[in-house]
RNA sequence: GCCCCCAUAGCCCAGCGGUAGAGGCAAGCGACUUAAACUCGCUCAAGCGUGGGUUCGAAUCCCCCUGGGGGCACCA
């Protein structure tokens, strides 16, 4: 017995020479000659044709292109090359998000620039892409790691630096040890580093921040352009990262100092049961207020505890709470009360204003730190329960009490008197905070865009005079980008000294580079003009191919690069450089390729290699089957598709070709009108299908029409007839979205001249889109009692008597008067008896 | 803990108020073949996760539960 697989392997591959279907050579035969008509080369700003941007994710060049590329890609063409045939003018680009981590590990290892390695996976991802027929533009193509693109980095950074958009400052920054940079906190999941998995500390630093947090209300508000055509998960959560609250701030008076605290609150009614004060134990004013409390020692000691923890260990939500008294003491503006003040690590030292007041009757975490430290617990808002014997805070709306004018109201009431009260007392007033932080682009790298920043002794921060950019990088290889700590660009003592631009004295360049998602934060404007040397893009073509109508790319990037690129877009707004607030009209989320149910990956020893899934099935039979295996937005299990079935399929469409025995050009309308109904209705429907992304019933819908085609061949009209023609074209074209090979040799057997990709939608014809005949059904109580063909327009009245005509709806109905009567012409007749 | 999404033949999935099925995989049968593969043709199957509600009519809309997936997670 030969060995399963291979001897199917080896039996399929005879059968295709036999039948002539060579997925290979047909590759082999048309790739030069698509380089030659460049069929996908995107008009000029004199292109008639309405415009359409097809966007897909730009790869990081890790290696050559894997299984979740060529779904994603797969996707992205069907879409471009489609608006294609409907006669756009489409840009559907692609480049490189080459600067990163990869590249300076792989350096180190091989002692080299990571230059080297970087344009080396370039250069194999794009021909893997050339060989797997992606539709780019190829006149377009950029690099973020050109110096020619990065220049521009540091020119908007500039930008941003002059409006204030860009600013230094201290703070206790996440860093991951492993990959010895700084991290954004989007990068930050549940404690651990995003890239790596390592477990992220804090480290007190000097960095640069973007101030995406002045952006945040439009970034919510501006949300509702998109609303149409992006996912809802994906707004969600923006929204939920976004995470406006809406609140008040209240200044307490502490006791021996002239400076009230300020906390900001979602439920400034329920003031009143303030019963203590919580301050960030690693915030400025805990140092401050455990000096004035006499309690240093305390505090440091805590503070001490609380940094030992891990981040993993802090974010366990059944973590006990911990605390100090830092014996000091506030005033409750609204009541007078003496509440003592606490330091906690319950409390944020950057969200709100690090300070809260803490109502524990109706705040699990306050009370669960109340019952902890015997601090007392005042309800405020009635309920059955007491808080201070269930252990559960009552969080839900109800009448007020204990609470002085707020007695009575109830939460929505009560929140809006309090205000008013804090404001007549100036004493507070209604605050908006939100989760959102300011972007740390700092990153303590060599492979990124250098920050434009000269420090000077004398004149602070100096910006790089515009005219000196590109700030480009030193040449550094092997060791010199080993880790230390700090920037290897702080260790290039050429590069890193200079003269400040201001003062001409000696100083020194700042040695960060910038995260690389600043980078890919715009690129989607640079492909309008990649090598534009005087701006980052042009603002007249902008004006013309902007916003981008359709964007493909993973969930993954749900909230880092699609919010960061939302921000830039509102900044080059307000800067007259575009006139559009949102860069991507439509979005499309594509699922992941799995294997067995899990990611693949090398350790789980579940990997299958696109190359060798290309090499076994050819690049059509797997473009089909990453398009077939089910919604796009769903993941594709590689266990359960069938590229075999892909490439039977296409070898099927693909006979039809040859079957043809009518001319090019032979009028259809002379042809079989059943055969060009079914033609016309599924290209009519697969369009539809494709503008609503389900392209796995596009591909279904080709299915039925080489099924009804083949029939008609074999059994019906026979080859000769012009339907049969009509039919086989209409599945060339439409099939030239996912398995463009097949298309084109199925064109050019039907006697047509390349290429098939430009050769334009079928029109549909409105007369063929009505059938003949409808079927009606009949229905007594829900029950089908009979059917029978009716005409498409028939009326409702005729439709009715012909229905109580029929024989088996008499004897149904037997002498039972109807009570109610629906007729839904021409489908259904339903009669209502009791 | 909070929020969101999903559940249709053995499997992947269409259908999203009106006859449960578009397409594929798998399975079975037949034709072609010396035989097999390939190819062609035919066949097979679920009553739509559970329970309730709305409706003349529910896979489709609403609520509960179960099971799976995802997001957020001491954000005051």
């Amino acid at each position: 017995m030969p060995f399963n697989g291979a001897g199917g392997f080896v039996s399929e591959q005879v059968a295709d020479d036999r039948e002539g279907f060579d997925p290979h050579a047909i590759q082999e035969k048309w790739l030069p000659v698509w380089d030659e008509l460049a069929p996908f080369r995107s008009g000029d700003v004199n292109d008639q044709r309405p415009k359409k941007y097809v966007l897909d994710m730009f790869p990081y060049p890790s290696g050559d292109l894997h299984m979740g590329h060529a779904e994603a890609y797969a996707l992205g063409d069907v879409l471009a090359r489609y608006w294609v045939q409907r006669g756009f003018n489409v840009m559907h680009p692609i480049g490189w998000d080459a600067f990163g981590l990869p590249a300076e590990n792989a350096a180190i290892k091989r002692g080299e620039n990571p230059r080297s390695w970087t344009y080396e996976n370039i250069a194999q991802q794009k021909a893997s892409m050339r060989r797997y027929a992606c539709s780019f533009d190829w006149d377009r193509v950029l690099n973020t790691c050109d110096p020619e693109y990065y220049r521009w980095n540091q020119w908007l950074f500039l930008q941003m630096f002059n409006r204030g958009l860009a600013y230094r400052k201290d703070s206790a920054v996440n860093w991951c040890p492993s990959c010895q940079t700084v991290l954004a906190n989007e990068q930050v999941v549940a404690g651990c580093c995003e890239r790596c998995d390592g477990a992220v500390t804090k480290r007190k630093l000097n960095q640069w921040y973007l101030r995406i947090t002045e952006y945040a209300q439009r970034l919510l508000d501006d949300m509702g352009q998109l609303e149409e055509g992006w996912p809802e998960k994906v707004l969600l959560m923006q929204r939920n990262w976004i995470g406006r609250s809406q609140g008040a701030k209240v200044n307490f008076a502490i006791e021996g100092r002239d400076e009230p605290v300020t906390v900001f609150t979602t439920r400034p009614d329920t003031l009143f049961g303030a019963t203590f004060m919580i301050v960030a134990v690693d915030s400025p004013l805990a140092v401050e207020l455990a000096m004035q409390g006499g309690s240093v020692d305390a505090h440091a000691n805590y503070l001490e505890q609380v940094r030992a923890a891990t981040d993993i260990e802090r974010q366990a939500t059944d973590r006990e709470k911990t605390g100090v008294f830092l014996n000091v003491h506030a005033i409750n503006p609204v009541n007078g009360e003496r509440i003592p003040v606490w330091a906690s690590d319950y409390v944020l030292a950057d969200y709100g204003t690090g300070a809260i007041m803490a109502v524990p009757a109706h705040d699990q975490r306050d009370l669960d730190f109340a019952l902890k430290f015997n601090l007392p617990v005042k309800v405020v808002v009635a309920s059955d329960e007491d808080p201070a014997t269930t252990g559960v805070a009552t969080a839900d709306d109800g009448e007020h009490i204990n609470s002085g004018p707020l007695d009575g109201l109830d939460t929505d009431a009560a929140i809006a008197r309090i205000i008013e009260v804090l404001r007549e007392r100036g004493t507070g007033d209604a605050s908006v905070n939100f989760r959102l932080r300011d972007w740390l682009i700092s990153r303590q790298r060599y492979w990124g865009t250098p920050i434009p920043i000269i420090h000077c002794e004398k004149c602070g921060e100096v910006a790089v005079p515009e005219s000196e950019l590109p700030v480009t990088l030193p040449e550094l290889s092997g060791d010199a980008l080993r880790p230390k700590g700090v920037s290897p660009l702080a260790a290039a003592h050429e590069w890193v000294n200079t003269t400040c631009p201001t003062c001409g004295g000696a100083a020194k360049r700042d040695a960060d580079t910038m995260d690389t998602f600043f980078d890919s934060s715009w690129y989607f404007l640079r492909y309008l003009d990649p090598a534009n040397e005087t701006a980052a893009f042009d603002v007249q073509q902008a004006k013309q191919w902007l916003p981008v109508d359709q964007y493909v790319g993973g969930v993954t990037h749900a909230i880092l690069h699609l919010l960061y690129s939302r921000f830039f877009t509102k900044v080059l707004f307000d800067m007259g450089l575009v006139d559009f607030t949102e860069p991507f009209a439509r979005l499309l989320n594509q699922g992941m390729v799995l294997k067995d149910g899990s990611a693949m990956s090398k350790s789980r020893g579940n990997l299958v290699r696109l190359s060798e899934e290309l090499d076994a099935h050819g690049v059509d039979a797997i473009r089909l089957t990453m398009v077939f295996a089910g919604p796009p937005e769903d993941d594709i299990d590689w266990a359960d598709v069938s590229p075999t079935g892909s490439r039977k399929f296409l070898a099927r469409a693909w006979r039809l070709a040859g079957d043809v025995t009518s001319a090019p050009g032979t009028d259809p309308r002379d042809g079989d009108v059943a055969l060009r109904k079914v033609t016309h209705k599924i290209v009519h429907e697969s369009a539809q299908a494709v503008e609503s992304y389900r392209f796995n019933v596009l591909v279904a819908r080709v299915m039925e029409l080489v099924n009804a085609t083949r029939k008609a061949i074999d059994t019906g009209v026979g080859p000769a007839d012009p339907a049969v023609r009509e039919a086989v074209e209409a599945v060339a074209v439409m099939l030239s979205l996912v398995a463009p090979y097949t298309a084109e040799e199925m064109w050019e057997r039907l006697g047509n001249a390349a290429t098939v990709m430009r050769a334009g939608w079928l029109d549909v014809d409105s007369a063929l889109l009505v059938a003949d005949a409808v079927t009606c059904i009949v229905q007594i109580n829900g029950k089908i009692r009979d059917r029978f063909d009716v005409a498409p327009d028939i009326s409702e009245a005729e439709l009715q008597s012909v229905a109580f005509a029929r024989e088996a709806v008499r004897e149904a109905l037997g002498d039972v008067q109807p009570s109610k009567i629906i007729v839904r012409a021409p489908k259904l007749v339903n009669i209502v008896a009791s």
